[in-house]
DNA sequence: TTGACAAATGCACAACTGTTCACCTATTCA
DNA sequence: TGAATAGGTGAACAGTTGTGCATTTGTCAA
């Protein structure tokens, strides 16, 4: 996986908890933040592996300095503290996979955890560039979306944001999350549609709260 | 610009300076770095101006720790403390994206240059490690594979590799690209197949090269 | 004039945070 | 068996960093 040196499995889980708290928190972690993480006695392992995660390249830090991490990524050009980051780069976003959304008929999220991630910039995809580090992205299971071009196993980007009528929404429908249009008419109660014929229309019996608008589809061939 | 409280022009110095510095650095500044930047003799000149942005609600900060920013974009709903966001994360890799590919009858890739670019994980789009690097994104223009669900401007990241039978290619038939399905039985020529009845077959009159072979498609909705 | 506020200085302090030293337990490998 | 390495404990230390208090200057509006 890694074609730097290997890291070991705990290694590895510490490289992974820096990374998702960066993603969760918008700044890195201290080392104590760490420590809490894994429930450790003492500072000192955490700088154990920090110290072998710099060794073998994976991380960079500031010594001294406070919650100063540069991930290494394995095949990207490293960007060293020495070489810093041109003008010229384009700002991308980083969205985390989760679990699977049902476009069928309504259903949990499946896996807590994210499965993956997903960078797409923000011309592409048509971000706001506010709201990138809460967008995520779900799979979808079920066919209610085929009309929409929407299939079972895509996964869709979901922004965090108001939602307007005629949007696609990832959306918590009497406490079970599914992927709809929202039609959302004025003076009417709004309600969800399927985008597929077969489907019935979703009206919530009692609460419905849209978890964000659909802004982008990705699919592996 | 700041549909928040109004920003005086050295408090949009100082927001600016913040986002740039992340932007540059990877994590956030200190205070004393900010000081460093505008040449205050006091930490408490920056104190003032973040205690200011932070009652106009511009930043968010938490007290007493070191390099914990989240700046507070206008059109953004809210990101605060409270609401954090689940867990982890993987490996991804950066795609240019080139101009359009015809899905309809063949034509000319329409741009030369990079229009964008595209970064999509491994694990989600299924890549071979080796030819990452050269992987390019193509914007997808008419409706030839629409029975492969791949629709007019959608996004197909291609992977410059062998193409097998079966597979969907940008290929170059006669010197104009396209993107079609390979047909390549043993012992036959191979051809081009739409993904669409309303195409017909395209048959190489002189050489038939494919460029690669797709692996994804993002759509943005 | 007075009050409110932006902007800045100067300094001390306490908390946050990275770091080091000494020491321990496994496991692997020659 | 001994050396090397991953992983961990415990306590102390020092630099980084955020913060509070006192004070000054200038602008603007009532």
């Amino acid at each position: 996986m890694y074609t730097m040196k290997e890291l070991t499995t705990r290694q590895i889980e510490i490289l992974d908890f820096i990374t998702n708290y960066e993603w969760r928190h918008g700044f890195w972690p201290s080392i104590r933040n760490i420590q809490m993480e894994f429930d450790y006695k003492s500072t000192n392992a955490v700088m154990g592996h920090l110290r072998a995660l710099e060794r073998k390249g994976a991380i960079e830090r500031i010594p001294g300095q406070a919650r100063t991490f540069r991930i290494n990524r394995p095949d990207k050009p490293q960007a060293s503290f020495e070489s810093e980051i041109p003008e010229n780069a384009s700002e991308v976003v980083e969205i985390p996979v989760y679990g699977a959304i049902a476009a069928g008929y309504p259903d949990r999220v499946e896996s807590s955890g994210a499965v993956g991630k997903l960078q797409v910039d923000i011309q592409n995809a048509g971000f706001t560039n506010a709201s990138r580090k809460q967008s995520f992205a779900l799979e979808v299971r079920g066919d209610s979306m085929v009309d929409a071009q929407i299939y079972d196993g895509d996964r869709v980007i979901i922004e965090p944001k108001e939602a307007r009528d005629g949007d696609i929404v990832a959306a918590l429908i009497d406490g079970e999350v599914t992927l709809k249009r929202l039609i959302q008419k004025a003076g009417e109660p709004p309600y969800l549609k399927a985008e597929n014929k077969n489907y019935p229309d979703l009206h919530p019996l009692n609460n419905l709260e849209i978890q964000g608008v659909a802004k982008a589809v990705v699919r592996a061939l």
